[in-house]
RNA sequence: GCCUCGGUAGCUCAAUGGUAGAGCAGUUGACUCUUAAUCAAUUGGUUGGGGGUUCGAGUCCCUCCCGGGGUACCA
């Protein structure tokens, strides 16, 4: 970057200084006793500790100085006396710049006013910062420069730092929950010949050896499904999907995904799995399984209590509850005008029947859905990948969950009938002219187990659990039209 | 893609069509227990880009760029 104004030539002058000094302002090693975390929660008066963390706030009072600096773990104020450290060290630490790394030494002491703190005898400066961080007490508010510099953001925000942690957390409880139960995490292609598993448009992509196109993996499933074949009866896989469609408050470009299979299972395993491990995680990393979203006084605004055994509904059932306990029985054109009439929602004129229900559905019940809700026998024309049920021929195994409004799992019992599975891709692909993925039926064919299997929308499970409103704030880097220069 | 709101100093925000401002940060100085430190002085602007209306535009009009919200696409 070009841009330069009078801040960023002030650091550079002070860099220059340092030099002048005989200090190398950009240190290869200091190695921190512990973290700035670990030093006040252990404290013990007048332990000496080395702390090291980022410059974040300096307050000169003459012949002394105090500051706090910052690592992952949180802050410790540092506190600089021109008699301990001597007066050329003095100097330099009064000329270094909010951002600046420091590295310290000295012994832990209790100030007046009741801070844990260091005495601090020598220091040392690790990185030279050359441009003005953002604002100390209102943070950075830009939405764009928080999402196109996120280090920023996370630098001046504690929240967002925080949010991002627990995501961490929250993906490791999830495979630890896994790995308890058995399950082998794998990992399979993202670039694909062929991609299958969901109906979404693909980003293309080129391989130049063999001259031809791939396309980047929509889903995980049709390859965990060929492991479930070759003998790996429980098999998960974390990763990034790619759809190539909109960008709104709950889709990014690219999302990650759990995909779990699991032999001689159903859906009902799939249940019982997701609503231990959503339990399970929710323990471990929030300590509740009460989850409140608050707004920016915080104030509560939305409850959801994960504790179990979660709603089960049926799905014609939650469409009547809207709809009309006749919806199923009205005629074609009846069921559009009620549709587009009474219930205010858009309806294409080339719509099938069943898609008609399912906008209402989507549009106007999973929306009300807040608190967990298995929804479950939903009609076969939906799901070209489940079995059907034995009970109701036009239903399928199959349930969506829903969280906070959102569908935040699908699951299965899976389809292991090649001939049945063949006729359904070869319905669904239709006129589009989509290629079967040959391969995989070919797998089917070789036999595959009865299993149940389930995809879980990791983004959206962190909106959730986090008690957030959109998926750019779970996504430390979400998709943003790139600066043109 | 469409509708709608927004873009002013490094950051957070003001400014009836009439001299572009404040707080923080920065700079200089004072202060050996401060913590949004305080006190005094002070620097900093192509108002997202381009065009137009006007005696005069941050403000009105057109257009482009970027972003937020909504909507469409998304078994």
């Amino acid at each position: 970057m070009e841009d330069t104004n009078q801040l960023i030539e002030q650091r550079r002058a002070n860099l220059a200084a340092l030099a002048e000094a005989g200090i190398d302002p950009f240190a290869n090693k200091f190695t921190p006793s512990e973290t700035c975390g670990a030093a006040k929660a252990n404290y013990e008066e007048e332990r000496l500790v080395a702390v090291a963390g980022r410059l974040v706030s300096k307050r000169e009072m003459g012949k002394t100085i105090f500051a706090h600096i910052k690592d992952t773990s949180g802050s410790i104020q540092l506190f600089i006396r021109k008699n301990d450290v001597g007066e050329e060290a003095f100097k330099i630490f009064k000329g270094l710049d909010l951002a600046d790394f420091v590295g310290a030494n000295g012994a832990l002491f209790t100030t007046k006013t009741g801070e844990i703190s260091v005495k601090v005898t020598d220091y040392v400066v690790l990185a030279k910062s050359l441009r003005p961080p953002p604002d100390k007490w209102h943070g950075l508010a830009d939405q764009e420069l928080r999402y196109r510099q996120r280090y920023l953001d996370l630098i001046a925000n504690d929240k967002v730092r925080d949010t991002f942690l627990k995501r961490s957390t929250i993906i490791r409880e999830i495979r630890n929950f896994l790995n308890e139960r058995g399950y082998v995490e794998v990992e399979t292609p993202i670039m694909q010949a062929i991609p299958g598993g969901a109906a979404a448009r693909p980003f293309v992509t080129h391989h130049n050896t063999f001259g031809r196109d791939f396309f980047m993996r929509i889903a995980l499933e049709l390859y965990l499904k060929r492991l479930l074949v070759g003998g790996i009866d429980r098999v998960f896989e974390i990763g990034r999907n790619f759809r190539n469609e909109g960008i709104s408050r709950r889709h990014n470009p690219e999302f990650t995904m759990l995909e779990a299979y699991e032999a001689y299972g159903d859906y009902e395993t799939m249940m019982e799995l997701l609503q231990s491990m959503i339990c399970h995680v929710s323990e471990k990393v929030l300590g509740t399984m009460v989850i409140e979203q608050k707004d920016e006084e915080g104030n509560v605004t939305k409850t959801i209590d994960l504790t179990p055994d979660w709603r089960r509904a049926k799905y014609k059932d939650l469409v009547r509850e809207k709809a009309g306990n006749d919806w199923f029985e009205l005629t074609t054109e009846q069921r559009r005008a009620r549709a587009t009439e009474e219930l205010k929602i858009e309806v294409d004129p080339e719509e099938a029947d069943f898609e008609v229900t399912n906008a209402v559905f989507e549009k106007l019940i999973e929306p009300t859905l807040i608190q967990p809700t298995f929804v479950t026998h939903l009609p076969k024309e939906l799901v070209p990948l489940a079995k059907l049920s034995p009970e109701d021929p036009d239903c399928v195994e199959v349930f969506e969950c829903c969280i906070n409004g959102q569908e935040i799992a699908p699951a299965y019992t899976e389809q292991n009938n090649p001939i049945e599975q063949r006729e359904r891709l070869e319905q669904q692909a239709g006129g589009e002219q989509q290629k079967l993925d040959e391969d995989f039926l070919v797998a089917l064919e070789h036999g595959m187990p009865p299993a149940g299997g389930i995809g879980i929308g990791i983004d959206r499970l962190c909106i959730m659990l986090l008690g957030q409103e959109s998926i750019r704030d779970v996504i430390l880097f979400p998709q943003l039209k790139p600066r043109e220069e």
